[in-house]
DNA sequence: CATCGATGTTGAG
DNA sequence: TCAACCTCGATGG
């Protein structure tokens, strides 16, 4: 279920509190058992975060490479920080903006596209719940991996290839260098621009919901052929990611439409129905012109858009 | 309690 | 183009 902006919270949260320890690494299910011998014991020495692909540097010069897919997820537990949201959902902007503070008493902490904190521990490490693939595990933290689309070690060559195939992402290309990529790879599809911006090998980390809002901030129809589209557009689109990918990392939260204030941040913050402009509001009017929102199938996914704004 | 659907990707046909 | 992967919150009875 996550798009890029909760990969890079998770790969941080792995640089905060496993990186440069000895990590136990198991796997409760066994179906990683094999894999996870190659990197047991070994110290994590660098965390990547590529899109919605994770890559965790182990001192033997292997690599761990997980995509959460639909329904992936990551448990965390023991002496390791929860971000702000999590802790407290209805929370305001500015207590978001203050990222991340100690969690207290040992609890759960579930990271997937959402965050959520779980019971308190019993005792620490706690008994894997359900089909864990891999377990990493230290002195002081846990984290248990469920459901992944991809969990696989490689050594560095494996991962070039995995990256070779990634477009850019802002926050590991930059906003300039990525852009140019960007441009370069976009503007040579002769497809629609709603498929391109899924496209991870065009740009990484965009899903389904990115796709809707950004191409209704734009006012772009999701038809319009990418090679088509003027070089301005392009770009514009770039530097929306770019503004959205960062909000997202922040708050936890894909939140799509700025500059809400009070009530309307507040809501937009608690409610996943009050947070977009056009995603999941099939059938709803258009929070421009009123207009229903119309919704069809694009390459197996729900796509979302204005028929009017998006003209 | 059963069923559905999802913020994703891969590979078979 | 579609099923498989394999999880779980939301929904309805």
């Amino acid at each position: 279920m996550p798009e890029g902006h909760s990969v890079h919270r998770i790969t941080a949260q792995f640089a905060r509190h496993f990186e440069g320890t000895p990590v136990a690494v198991s796997s409760p299910q066994g179906r990683f058992a094999a894999d996870a011998r190659l990197i047991d014991g070994r110290t994590i020495v660098r965390c990547r975060a590529v899109g919605k692909q994770m890559f965790l540097e182990f001192d033997n010069g292997l690599w761990l490479r997980v995509h959460l897919g639909m329904y992936g997820a990551w448990d965390f537990a023991g002496d390791i920080d929860v971000p702000a949201v999590a802790r407290d959902p209805e929370s305001t902007a500015r207590d978001n903006a203050d990222s991340l503070a100690s969690m207290g008493a040992p609890r759960r902490l579930r990271m997937a596209e959402s965050e959520r904190l779980g019971a308190e521990l019993e005792g620490f490490p706690p008994e894997p719940i359900g089909q864990v693939r891999v377990r990493l595990l230290t002195d002081h933290a846990v984290a248990d991996l469920r459901g992944p689309t991809a969990c696989e070690v490689l050594d560095g060559e494996g991962v070039d290839a995995v990256l070779a195939r990634l477009g850019p992402d802002p926050l590991v290309d930059g906003r300039v260098r990525g852009e140019k990529r960007f441009l370069e790879l976009a503007g040579r599809k002769r497809q629609a621009i709603g498929l391109v911006l899924m496209d991870q090998s065009v740009v990484s980390g965009i899903g389904n919901v990115y796709r809707a809002e950004m191409l209704f901030r734009a006012r772009l129809s999701p038809f319009a052929t990418a090679a088509e589209l003027p070089r301005d557009v392009l770009s514009a689109l770039w530097t929306d990611w770019d503004h959205l990918l960062r909000i997202g990392v922040k708050t936890g939260q894909m939140l799509t439409i700025d500059g809400l204030r009070g009530a309307a941040k507040a809501r937009a913050l608690a409610s996943r129905d009050d947070r977009h402009w056009v995603y999941h509001r099939t059938g709803l009017p258009c929070r421009v012109c009123g207009t229903e929102i119309a919704m069809q199938e694009m390459a197996g996914r729900k796509l979302y858009w204005c028929p009017l704004d998006q003209a």
